[in-house]
DNA sequence: TTCTCTGCAAACGCTTTGCACGGAT
DNA sequence: ATCCGTGCAAAGCGTTTGCAGAGAA
């Protein structure tokens, strides 16, 4: 817990026990979990926890830059740590969430277009693995 | 109209007025509207407009693939009609929506990671043209 | 004491749903 | 007569806000 607690300090944050349990769960967890999914897994350790508790965590954290809100199509929130660059590929057919590992397509702090670029996402749309030989199978 | 027409009949979409309208709308306006937005501003032309329209109109050209959405970090949902690919800067500064024309990064039925990549959407972070400028301005 | 964090409850606002009316074929 | 699109009203639901109590310094 040393490490977490450092994570916070270094950004100004007072390393309250849902802090840094919420940093942790978030840290673990590479599904990109919704506010819900959160709230529900950490609800099994702080059963007192409350959902505001998750919000104004999450919000902290992201005004801070420890985590990144991700933006799926259906106007669904999720959230994940900021490690390093990743592309995001939303299945169009099981609709799940995967990480894609590839070199970033814009460095940071260039100008491109006269506009200074500090972070970029990319999402990615198409057909995972899994359900690209599912797909096959049934055939 | 007829080009507008002939988009709708491409897809098998009934060419309604409202949604001629809408359509054209959304072909004209390059500053990403919201949902709001769009209906303020048609409304001005079919005052009986109702946002349950507005809101089916867009599932239906996002279903049929003429319409995409966008997805701001506050959690706003915005619109931009397909036309060729280019990214979204978001500004930190003034918390405007830009169009960054650069090349896609990634190229469509692509097979990356085992995952088929139809479609892709870059969006970036940082520090507009015109805030760039007017910091200078202000040193 | 003072300041911060937590968490309950209520408010808020965007989006969806249900349904009836009207127009087109 | 049937089908489809529109639009009003209400419901739904994720998120935010207000505030009081608990806890740390």
């Amino acid at each position: 817990m040393l490490g977490l607690k450092n994570i916070l300090a270094e950004r100004g944050i007072n390393p309250s026990y849902q802090r840094l349990k919420i940093l942790e769960y978030l840290l673990n967890t590479k599904t990109h979990p919704t506010v819900d999914t959160i709230y529900q897994d950490i609800l099994k350790e702080i059963p007192t926890l409350s959902k505001t508790t998750v919000y104004n965590t999450l919000k902290t954290f992201i005004e801070k830059g420890i985590v990144m809100t991700l933006l799926v199509d259906d106007n669904e929130v999720r959230y994940d740590a900021k490690i390093e660059f990743h592309a995001h590929l939303i299945c169009n057919t099981c609709e799940g969430l995967y990480d894609v590992n590839i070199a970033p397509p814009i460095k940071i702090n260039n100008i491109i277009n006269g506009h200074e670029i500090i972070e970029s996402q990319l999402y990615l749309k198409g057909i995972c693995k899994n359900c690209l030989t599912n797909n096959k199978q049934n055939i």
